[in-house]
DNA sequence: TAAATAGTGTCTATGAGACACTATACA
DNA sequence: TGTATAGTGTCTCATAGACACTATTTA
């Protein structure tokens, strides 16, 4: 902060370019086995008509907080309760190009959230405008929101090699094999059963069992399968890596 | 952005709260076997005397531009020639919690830098009151710069598990064994001399070898090593994973 | 000459992944 | 009854890490 000087001394509201913060937010579920962002249409300009992530500015308010609030403002939930009680948000990272936005200097604040798969938002009234859409048909956005949601897509990715975040994406209460459902859409490629199941359980603290079993079995046969929940583990170790990356990836 | 017809329709530069953006640098270098902190002294209040992070205002130009003016200014160097183009650069996080300035609104996008062992800034005239602090002693920092020390220490530690930029840290030509001595610095923690060797040769990418020969030995004796540049590799497959971390991290 | 280091060899324990197999439940 | 799924067993290969050892260089 060497520039204070100049900055206090010169300071005047109305002689420095006039700069904004926004959030934006790369909101994913897993909705039928298919990984969906959710996006707003815009009815103003810039880009009217076209898609976007939901998102505004910052007020008097942490940037966690302003995220948290237009993730419930955009669904129609109510922040901290039901669905979104379990969200997971995280700070992705910041979007600042000069141009980035036509009227003004605009800094984008991005967030990651891990959605369990939520409510069509379509039914709520403030939020008629949102919805979810798979994330490969998630191009053409307004301003640089493409290349965010790429961003965010590999955060998600790597995420779930190494932290059990997959929990984020199911309900309270999973099967191994609802849990393999979101690896296999997040990662966009299927996984061995067998081995899933096997190297889940022996992560410590990934997750621990309810003693439960569900009260149907799979839809085309199958037995039932036991419930688990989500660990007490911060990170998966060992991790699970993603089989068919490219190896170095050069 | 769904804020955006209230906000064109009501705007008025002095009418809202004035906000601003800053970038602050984490810049680390290894020097004598430490891993160190570029620091500065403030002049001025607030927290005048304190030390604290290189940073300052965003102007007309990216983020990452504003990060590497900063950190050419602070350095005295010139940024892209000579020891700066060998920095690695990198966002960390955007730090924004209302009241984290006393004066005003203020939002910093930090970066995180590595650098080889640069020369001491305190020799430059516009730089005089920067200088590399041992990062254990970077406590006691202005505003939240303690906590953004922290965040980019675990950024720096994990990121030289799965990436080769360990090799920012070094010259252009290096020996295995000072390569050593980056992993041991970063992560405060000795590693086998033999298993590493033998790790990082065999991890493909990560290094090539120059055919040289190091002019002279260890210091304290020991044969002359060889050699080697950093390798194509944007990612280390296998990981390098650090040895004495808590099992599962609850 | 003593001590430190570069680099290699070898052994063991662990984990990833392929494949096979059973038991269970749905249509 | 046929088929799909849950969950387990087993085998192979790659890797991490411990330990040992030789060769080389400096003080």
């Amino acid at each position: 902060m060497r520039d204070e000087i100049e900055f206090l001394a010169g300071y005047d509201p109305g002689s420095y370019p006039a700069v904004a913060v926004t959030v934006d937010v790369v909101a994913l579920t897993v909705r039928d086995g298919q990984l969906c962002v959710l996006l707003v249409e815009r009815g103003e300009q810039p880009f009217a008509g076209r898609r976007a992530l939901p998102g505004g500015f910052v007020r008097d308010e942490s940037l966690d907080a302003a995220a948290l609030r237009e993730l419930a403002e955009e669904t129609g939930l109510r922040p901290g309760e039901g669905p979104l009680a379990r969200v997971h948000l995280e700070q992705l990272q910041t979007y600042g190009d000069p141009g980035r936005d036509p009227r003004m200097r605009v800094f984008s604040v991005a967030y990651l959230a891990f959605a369990p798969s939520l409510p069509d938002p379509r039914a709520g009234s403030d939020a008629a405008n949102a919805y979810w859409t798979p994330i490969e048909r998630a191009t053409g956005l307004a301003f640089d929101h493409d290349a965010i949601v790429a961003d965010g897509l590999d955060r998600a990715r790597a995420k779930l090699e190494y932290t059990p975040l997959a929990t984020a994406f199911v309900g309270g209460e999973f099967t191994i094999s609802e849990l393999r459902a979101v690896y296999a859409a997040v990662w966009g490629e299927d996984l061995h059963a067998g081995n899933f199941h096997r190297k889940v359980l022996s992560v410590p603290g990934f997750v621990e069992s309810t003693g439960e079993t569900a009260a149907r079995g799979g839809e085309r046969g199958g037995p039932k399968a036991k419930l688990y929940r989500a660990g007490d583990a911060q990170l998966l170790h060992p991790a699970l890596l993603r089989p068919t990356r490219e190896d170095g990836v050069r």
